[in-house]
RNA sequence: GCCGAUGUGGCUCAAUGGUAGAGCAAGCGCUUCGUAAGCGCUAGGUUGGAGGUUCGAUUCCUCUCAUCGGCUCCA
């Protein structure tokens, strides 16, 4: 038996469910999705989540029931009359689009839905369900669209597989990186505005660390570094299209009667560098790096965590260079993030291809030029992809690259822009072997990026246990009593000239202060007592695996040297 | 932006149309302790904000801000 079909089939217990229980429902869709399912109803009432569990009792007598599934076939004109009877206009819009001939519909008891199935046999074979929440969504998927209620729910065959999913939602949860606003992290105020994040010592730290890492990685690889300012005259974006087709995403304001532009993008800086020389064929490709600190207006509903933000900084690189060169410079890209990925623990990689969207600048060969490089580039790395038609940004087709974490969750962090449009439009020029002025191709690119975006991933993936080189807190000194203090004192003293070390000098007990450094997910604790003292040596306790026992100061050094190569 | 929900001390949560209570955290004191919570005391809140209803609102209503679950959008 295939999931999907016991998820349909449930879904349609629950909108006879809901039916039989609401007045004047009106049907959308209902299909299974990859955890679950969902159902869409047009309601005069809201379903709140408190009437989930009377929901799920009426379904259970409804399977209960043990309804066969009949299929019927009708013509076009039928189906029409039918849904009209039943004044399912959402299922008449449907109907519509359908070509001409037979429909299939499906009856279980009193309820009739359009479908082309399949389903299971009756309703009895529907396994162990529960549904989940209750969310707004527009019909077929347009703002334009009335919005409709949906329910989450999800079904599996053994109560086992349900528990299961259900423990790994919970485990999710758990791991939530908005835990790092109570951790010391970072925090967010509504008297600072929403999606803007203030960094407090931890996460400022994680921070740098993260973009040291990133900086000294690019520069090794032929990038240089560049810098642009916060603001800029709404001229440049004019000419570089933003003002046009990004414009209710940026921050307009007025200075002595001039327009301005807070940046939500890094390019134009890294154009302007390109263009203030004459540059040569032998120079490229010329690969232009900047910790590049944007803001974009994004609605106040899509804010969430440090996921998606106001303000944040992408590691941000623009390469410019000849068309022959577009493959290799793609491809050297996409080794790169697997690379940084890869240091970072993430090794699960998924791969999409956004083609050309409505709105668009710049020509259509150009465009169909550029999604063959991309795609060629991928099936060089031998990468497998998917395609997301009509997905690309204005000026380019593009490959995103997303990260799956630990919970096999995936997350958008890289991504790879060609641009044709940009170069045009900013007239930029190179002079080739003959002497001849040419067209530079441009290349947007980040890796991780957003910084934000990635330390909560980062923090979700590990559930805050960081491998050693990023924990903010390496090691915590545990005096056992203060006749030790001293010694603790000591230690750290010589330790922290290459580790980030803390000593915890509260009068508590040691059972507490390992409690606290468990809590913190410090990966090392150093506990000293009477008997370190007098043997000169130093008690290790590590976070994952517990008491290491005794051992001196040298040899902890080098458990601490090996655990620093260990990057996953 | 849209649909729905939530908002109580630093954190987690309780309570009520008659001006709020606990645990953790914090401060002080006692305790000097061996691998996940020692004991006691103290302090801390104009119940997100504004307005309204009421003799009286934190509780009811309206607006607003923020957050959460989604939709649309996206790094």
């Amino acid at each position: 038996m295939k999931l999907d079909t016991l998820r349909h089939s449930a879904s349609h217990v629950m909108a006879q469910a809901v039916k039989s229980m609401y007045k004047n429902v009106k049907l959308g869709i209902g299909p299974s999705i990859e955890n679950g399912f969902y159902y869409d109803f047009d309601l005069d009432q809201p379903i709140k989540e408190e009437d989930l569990p009377r929901i799920e009792k009426k379904m259970r007598e409804i399977i209960k029931k043990n309804y066969k599934f009949e299929k019927e076939t009708i013509s076009k004109d039928e189906a029409k009359r039918l849904f009209k009877d039943l004044n399912e206009t959402y299922k008449l819009e449907l109907i519509d689009e359908l070509e001409d001939g037979e429909i299939s519909i499906y009856k279980d008891g009193d309820f009739i839905d359009l479908c082309k199935g399949p389903h299971l046999n009756s309703t009895a074979e529907i396994g162990h369900f529960k549904l989940l929440n209750v969310a707004g969504a527009y019909w077929r998927g347009s703002e334009k669209n009335p919005q409709l209620t949906r329910i989450y729910a999800t079904a599996f065959e053994t109560k086992k597989e349900l528990d299961d999913y259900l423990n790994r939602l919970e485990e999710a949860k758990k791991r939530d990186h908005r835990k790092g606003f109570a951790l010391g992290y970072f925090s967010m105020h509504q008297e600072v505005g929403p999606g803007l994040v203030v960094y407090h010592p931890k996460g400022a730290l994680l921070r740098s660390l993260i973009v040291d890492y990133l900086k000294n990685e690019h520069l090794r690889r032929g990038y240089q570094m560049v810098l642009g300012p916060h603001i800029m005259k709404s001229d440049i974006w004019k000419t570089s299209g933003h003002a046009d087709f990004y414009k209710e995403n940026m921050y307009f304001f007025d200075i002595e009667g001039q327009e301005y532009v807070v940046k939500p993008m890094n390019c134009p800086a890294h154009i302007l560098v390109y263009a203030s020389k004459i540059r040569s064929y032998n120079d490229l490709p010329i690969r232009f790096f900047e910790l590049g600190t944007v803001y974009r207006h994004e609605k106040s509903g899509v804010l969430h965590g440090l996921l998606r933000v106001r303000g944040f900084t992408q590691d941000d690189a623009h390469i410019f260079c000849m068309r022959n060169q577009l493959q290799e410079e793609i491809v050297g890209v996409i080794k790169f993030v697997k690379a940084v990925m890869a240091n970072f623990g993430f090794t699960d990689y998924e791969y999409e291809v956004s083609t050309r969207p409505e709105k668009y600048i710049g020509l259509e060969h150009d465009w169909d030029n550029a999604e063959k490089i991309l795609i060629q580039s991928l099936e060089a790395e031998g990468e497998k992809f998917d395609i997301n038609e009509k997905d690309g940004a204005f000026y380019g087709p593009k490959i995103d690259i997303k990260i799956k974490d630990a919970l096999g969750r995936p997350w958008q962090c890289a991504t790879i822009q060609c641009d044709f449009a940009l170069p045009e439009r900013f007239d930029l020029s190179y002079i080739d072997n003959q002497g001849k002025k040419q067209r530079p191709v441009m290349l947007h690119r980040v890796i991780v990026g957003s910084i934000e975006r990635f330390m909560g991933v980062l923090l979700e993936h590990y559930d805050f246990d960081l491998p050693l080189w990023l924990a903010p807190v390496q090691i915590r000194m545990l005096p056992v009593t203060s006749r030790a203090q001293e010694f603790a004192l000591e230690v750290s003293e010589k330790l922290n000239t290459t580790y980030r070390v803390e000593v915890d000098l509260n009068n508590e007990t040691l059972g507490n202060k390992i409690r606290k450094a468990q809590q913190e997910k410090i990966p090392y604790m150093v506990i000293l007592g009477d008997r370190e003292i007098k043997n000169n040596t130093l008690s290790i306790r590590s976070l994952k695996k517990g008491d290491l026992g005794n051992i001196n100061l040298d040899e902890f050094v080098k458990v601490l040297a090996e655990d620093l190569l260990n990057r996953r």
